[in-house]
DNA sequence: ATTTTGTACTAACAATCATTAAATTTTGGT
DNA sequence: ACCAAAATTTAATGATTGTTAGTACAAAAT
């Protein structure tokens, strides 16, 4: 009998909301069906049921993981006593950082929270605007203080938010330039295309 | 009998087409089922097949009419006498006017391509690299020619077609700036972000 | 060694999917 | 007014979907 093999300290459950990451990365949250992912995982489709409730579950479980750790994030970069500039260099690199290491989950997240149901949906749609007006913040003291040039602050958000999901080209690719290089150009040409002509 | 309402000189087929780009980018061409379709259509499911093949020849019809119109752009850029920081701008310009005013089109060729089936598939991400490829050697004559600050080309095409692709979120806002402000804080980041410093 | 608990299996469910065939209705040309 | 062509409908198809019930096995606890 097939047994679900766990990491050490990881529920069976873990490995399954992992192998659900992968699968909806590669063919979408619709299109990857349970027996795709029980295939994956080494077991019979119905055997997944005695460690997840539904389906939704397992999306609702990786995008709400991965909003909880950039919340956090934005918590830390927000307090600390540095420029605007210098916070957005932050945040750029630590959302750089999670598409590099935390690839299928981010992705997902990105890609196929339209899919969850309420009262998720509408929960995360929230989330995810405060998280928005809480970068614009930034930006919007940052030209204020004249560090940063007079742009349309949501605008200079999307750009952002956007350019960083590009990674998603980088892991794809085959002759990648090493991950700390391409963290280097993408602040190079993001920051500075913020920065105040001088 | 409910019967078709066609624009003048648009086929039946047209309308079809264009309301499969609205479904597909509201709900996913995998979750838009051909129910409705035929309900946005105001007909029933089954009439859709006297005017298309299948489900799938709305898709590879939607990406390729947008990738074609993109190549035939680039060709134009490419054969201009301006220089690589000019290209630049242009097809950023391009791209950006695209996305504003063909946006169901463009985002679901964007989003949704990987559910195409060969031989569409395999079409689609050839063309689709040396798009890239041709957007790349531009980049690469700029740094050449010192217009362009030293940074690898592959990752600035992956931030500016990204980038881009966020102007959905402009879409989507209830409060937007106007879309020629939208365009030129965009050029005004990602064409500052490129320039070599002097 | 026996009981208990967790895990997996087979088989089946109703719902939904894209698509087809056949019958019916509408339209445009004569 | 009639006829052929085009458009739509109803009804049904087989395939696939997420999920459940019931049963068998295995590991852990007693």
């Amino acid at each position: 009998m097939a047994r679900i093999k766990t990491e050490k300290n990881g529920s069976r459950k873990d490995v399954i909301v992992s192998k659900a990451a992968t699968l909806f990365r590669e063919k979408g949250y619709k299109a990857a069906s349970m027996r795709d992912l029980a295939e994956a995982v080494g077991v019979e489709a119905a055997s997944l049921y005695n460690h997840i409730k539904s389906k939704s579950e397992l999306l609702h479980e990786l995008v709400f993981n991965v909003a909880n750790r950039f919340v956090l994030k934005m918590d830390e970069i927000e307090s600390e006593p540095i420029s605007s500039l210098q916070k957005m260099e932050k945040l750029l690199r630590f959302h750089i950082s999670e598409m590099i290491h935390h690839y299928e989950e981010v992705y997902v997240s990105d890609r196929e929270w339209k899919h969850l149901s309420d009262p998720y949906l509408s929960n995360y749609q929230n989330q995810r605007r405060v998280y928005r007006k809480r970068i614009a913040a930034i930006i919007e003291e940052g030209i204020r203080n004249k560090e940063i040039k007079a742009i349309d602050a949501p605008t200079v958000v999307l750009i952002f938010l956007h350019a960083v999901s590009g990674i998603e080209s980088w892991h794809r690719s085959t002759k990648k330039i090493n991950a700390t290089e391409l963290e280097q150009n993408m602040v190079a040409i993001l920051i500075d295309g913020l920065k105040a002509n001088k």
